[in-house]
DNA sequence: ATCGCAAAGTTGGGGCTCCAACGCTCATCG
DNA sequence: CGATGAGCGTTGGAGCCCCAACTTTGCGAT
């Protein structure tokens, strides 16, 4: 069946055709951003709420006289926007954002997972596990730590998890004579660090947001489309940094917070 | 890791063509995957340096033996990841990433513009303009500043332009009695608030991530697939918030850090 | 040696179709 | 009355094709 291709109307210039019909024109160029931002806008202004359905790809052929590769790419289009998600056999609902939890960064400075702490004091149960390993600086963390390249580093990798989900990546890297050498030990790095000499007087944070490395978005269970945050934390003793680290948390459910006095 | 699905040979039987023939199999259940993956990779251990050009539709179709679909598909999803950048006639590329410009957000802490400050301490030349108008609080703001919902306020939108290019939005909101009503008012906040007996004591800023609004996408000419850092900046008086606002940037050309003192 | 132009290659918008895996609903059977 | 299963609808992977707009390249003419 379906022999001979048709003429295949109008791909580009459907001028003759049909008189506007839809509200507003707009006439905007591609075919898919009328269906993509008449859906965001109903979203974004609540007519369309989340839960709500979404209608189908054969539906939306025939809502908005466009084939099915139109309608296909909007859903994808919003999908990887984070505003819909779909389920297979289902169809796609208005995506519930989970609102965003806050950590604290300044609370808890000093505490062996500040992370946990102030998640904790939120209510929730959360666990952890690290795994430490001897290791070179390398370019990247040499200059962060301001040592040669091939100082002698402990990276300790952690696994942080609120009832059992996956939240946050850090790994942390200090020079191997400060390294924790018992769980005690691990439980401040300031007071590990004081051990030594060594007085912490300032903690600098620098958060970026970023696409998750395939490792991440797998340790993390994200999305397809979710970024993360990467905070690199460095403490510093006077004007030398005496440890670093990358703390990687999914950028739909935390915000950071900060304080600072005046 | 390695979650695992089915056998899925080949949907449309082609399946007795050819062997495997293309180094390890990994046989990762969707073809496009299995580009995207690979070309990922490259890009990320620097095989393909930034620039670098990846190989069109047509080719990939023939060196991953995959339809055009597929390759297609690949593309459009390193694209929409940011990892590249494809262009009309020419060919996809590896799309150089600009270094993460960072803004200091603890210094120049009461500035009339402690974004442009900063840059301006980097050497950049930053220009901005603002518009005011009375608005309501509404549900969001009045929540952030605990007030009622029809509060009077002003609303005060800012435009940043670093060498003529925008490079972030800001939307101020404060109590009416409290907008500035000359350039000279505007100058410092916390200035003007203590004319008026309040004196402020605390910043408190909340970082996330999300995709852009389609207004700042484009106000910030933001090219497809980046994300925006969403700061909510609210002041303090004590236990009173007296001023808010929403800060956004390029989530691929900057990163905001924070200094903690202990 | 340089200019101009045509051919070839590439992206991006669209179109259509087939199919597997899965969800939902409803009627039928025990 | 409750469980079960068939059938329909929906997503998502995949294949193929057409075309407009644009870049790049290489060739031939000046």
């Amino acid at each position: 069946m379906t022999v001979g291709y048709l003429p295949n109307t109008a791909t580009w210039g459907n001028a003759s055709h049909e008189p506007p019909r839809d509200g507003l024109v707009a006439t905007s160029d591609p075919v898919y951003l009328r269906v993509v931002e008449d859906i965001r806008r109903q979203i974004t202004d609540g007519t369309l709420p989340p839960g709500a359905p979404i209608p189908s790809r054969a539906q939306l052929t025939r809502k908005y006289q466009v084939g099915e590769t139109a309608a296909r790419h909007a859903l994808r289009v919003l999908a990887s926007e984070g505003l819909i998600i779909g389920r297979v056999g289902s169809g796609h609902y208005v995506r519930e954002r989970p609102d965003l939890t806050p950590l604290h960064r300044w609370r808890f400075l000093d505490h062996p997972a500040s992370f946990a702490a102030d998640l904790q004091s939120q209510g929730r149960r959360v666990t952890w596990d690290w795994h430490s390993e001897p290791v070179e600086a390398g370019p990247t963390i040499a200059r962060r730590l301001r040592l040669p390249e091939s100082s002698a580093l402990t990276r300790t990798r952690y696994v942080y998890r609120g009832d059992g989900k996956p939240l946050q990546l850090a790994t942390s890297f200090e020079p191997r004579e400060f390294a924790p050498h018992s769980d005690d030990e691990r439980r401040s790095l300031v007071a590990r660090l004081y051990a030594h000499g060594i007085k912490v007087t300032e903690v600098v944070e620098s958060v970026h947001s970023r696409v998750p490395r395939p490792a991440e978005s797998d340790a993390l269970q994200l999305a397809a489309g979710v970024h993360v945050l990467h905070i690199e934390r460095t403490h510093w003793a006077g004007d030398r940094p005496v440890e670093t680290s990358d703390i990687v948390i999914p950028g739909d459910r935390f915000r950071v917070t900060y304080s600072m006095p005046l």
